[in-house]
DNA sequence: TCGAATT
C-alpha cells in the first residue's frame, strides 16, 4: 500500500513539469505568474474549500518532485511548484502545493507543518490568493533590544495591519536574540505605514532607535569556501619574528559577538579588490599560522567587496608576522594595507 | 580606509 501510494505520487509528480500549471494563463506571456495557480480560488472566503498551500523553509536541495512526493503522501496533489530564482535557478526555499481535495489540504497542514527536513523546519499554511498587494510586504527590522521577543515585536507592529509572519533571529550558539527580525504584513501598504511610523523610532521602554525597512529580496546562495581559482601560493610563510611594539592596542577578540572559533587577534586589511573572497584571505594568512576567522566586507546590494576585510588569527605572534609580511603587498594594482584592527569610531 | 546581522 505504501507501494501503491508511491506509484500514485510518482505519477503525479512526473506529469508535473518544471513550469507547473502555468498553462492556465492563456496568453502565456505574463511576466510573473509565480504563485498563481490559485487563480481559481473560488472558495476564497470559505476556509473549508481551500486547497492551495504555501510551504516555507524548504531545504535548499529539495526539488519540486520531492516536494510533490512529500505532499502526495497525504492526498492527491493537483500541482506542486517550487519557486526558484528566475536567473540562477536555485530554490528560493518555498513552494506551493495545490491539492485536489480541501480536506487533504487541511490534513497536510496538520501533519506536515513543523516537519523537520534536513536542518529546516518547514511551514505549511494556506496560501493567500496571489495579488500585487501582498508582494513586497516584508520588513527587515534591526537594532531591536535583545529582550524583545516575537510577541513583543508583534505587539509593536500589529497596529499597522495583519501580520502574516514574524520572526526574531537568534544566535545559534547562545540562543539570544540578535536584535534583528522580519515581519511580513498582509499588504505592502501596511508595511509602508510601519516603516513610516517606526523607522528610526525608539520603541517605548527601550533606549535605542530601531531600523525598519523593506527586506532585501532573497539572495542567491553565498559561496562557502571559495574556489581555489585564486593564485596558489604567492605569499611567503613566516619569515622572522618581530618584537611586539605597536602604536595602539591590537584587538583581542574575546568571545561574544563573533562566530564560533573566532577568538584571537583581529587584523584589518584595506585596499582589497572588488572580487576578493574569503578563500583569498584564508590563503593569504593561512601560511602564517592558525586563522580563526576571515571576513570580507561586502556591499549588500552588489555583493562585491567594499575594499576591506578582517582576519582573526589565534596567536599574537603569527598575526604580527603576517602583518609584517603582508602589509604593502601588491595585489593587482592595489597595495594592501595590513594592520591590527583599531576601534575607529569607538575611541 | 576599521564589521553588522536577510527567516
Amino acid at each position: 500500500m505504501a507501494h501503491r501510494q508511491r506509484q500514485r505520487y510518482l505519477k503525479v509528480c512526473e506529469v508535473q513539469p518544471t513550469h507547473g500549471d502555468e498553462d492556465s494563463n492563456e496568453d502565456g506571456s505574463e511576466k510573473h505568474h509565480r504563485n498563481d495557480f490559485d487563480e481559481h480560488q473560488m472558495m476564497e472566503d470559505d476556509p473549508n474549500g481551500r486547497t492551495n498551500l504555501i510551504v516555507n523553509y524548504l531545504p535548499q536541495c529539495m526539488s519540486q518532485e520531492e516536494l510533490c512526493s512529500l505532499f502526495s503522501s497525504v492526498g492527491e496533489v493537483q500541482t506542486a511548484k517550487l519557486i526558484r530564482d528566475k536567473v540562477a535557478g536555485n530554490s528560493l526555499g518555498y513552494g506551493f502545493v495545490n491539492f485536489v481535495n480541501p480536506n487533504d489540504a487541511e490534513r497536510a497542514i496538520n501533519t506536515l507543518n513543523g516537519l523537520r527536513l534536513q536542518s529546516k523546519t518547514i511551514k505549511v499554511s494556506y496560501a493567500r490568493p496571489s495579488s500585487d498587494q501582498i508582494k513586497d510586504a516584508n520588513l527587515y527590522i534591526s537594532g531591536l533590544p535583545r529582550t524583545m521577543g516575537q510577541q513583543d515585536l508583534e505587539d509593536l507592529f500589529s497596529r499597522f495591519g495583519r501580520i502574516i509572519t514574524s520572526r526574531v533571529l537568534v544566535d545559534q550558539a547562545s540562543g539570544h536574540s540578535r536584535g534583528v527580525a522580519f515581519i511580513r504584513f498582509d499588504k505592502r501598504s501596511e508595511a509602508e505605514d510601519a516603516i513610516e511610523s517606526l523607522n528610526g523610532q525608539t520603541p517605548p521602554g527601550t533606549s535605542e532607535p530601531i531600523t525598519v525597512k523593506f527586506a532585501a529580496a532573497p539572495n542567491q546562495t553565498k559561496n562557502q569556501m571559495g574556489s581555489q581559482s585564486y593564485q596558489s601560493r604567492r605569499f611567503g610563510g613566516p619569515v622572522h619574528h618581530q618584537s611586539q611594539r605597536f602604536r595602539y592596542s591590537p584587538i583581542n577578540v574575546g568571545h561574544g559577538g563573533g562566530a564560533e572559533g573566532s577568538n584571537g587577534w583581529c587584523i584589518f586589511i584595506y585596499n582589497l579588490t572588488q572580487d576578493t573572497d574569503e578563500s583569498m584571505l584564508w590563503q593569504m594568512f593561512g601560511p602564517f599560522g592558525a586563522v580563526a576567522n576571515v571576513k570580507v566586507i561586502r556591499d549588500f546590494k552588489t555583493n562585491k567587496c567594499k575594499g576591506f576585510g578582517f582576519v582573526t588569527m589565534s596567536n599574537y605572534e603569527d598575526a604580527a608576522v603576517a602583518i609584517h609580511n603582508l602589509n604593502g603587498y601588491r595585489m593587482g594594482d592595489k597595495v594592501l594595507q595590513v594592520s591590527f584592527k583599531t576601534n575607529k569610531g569607538y575611541n
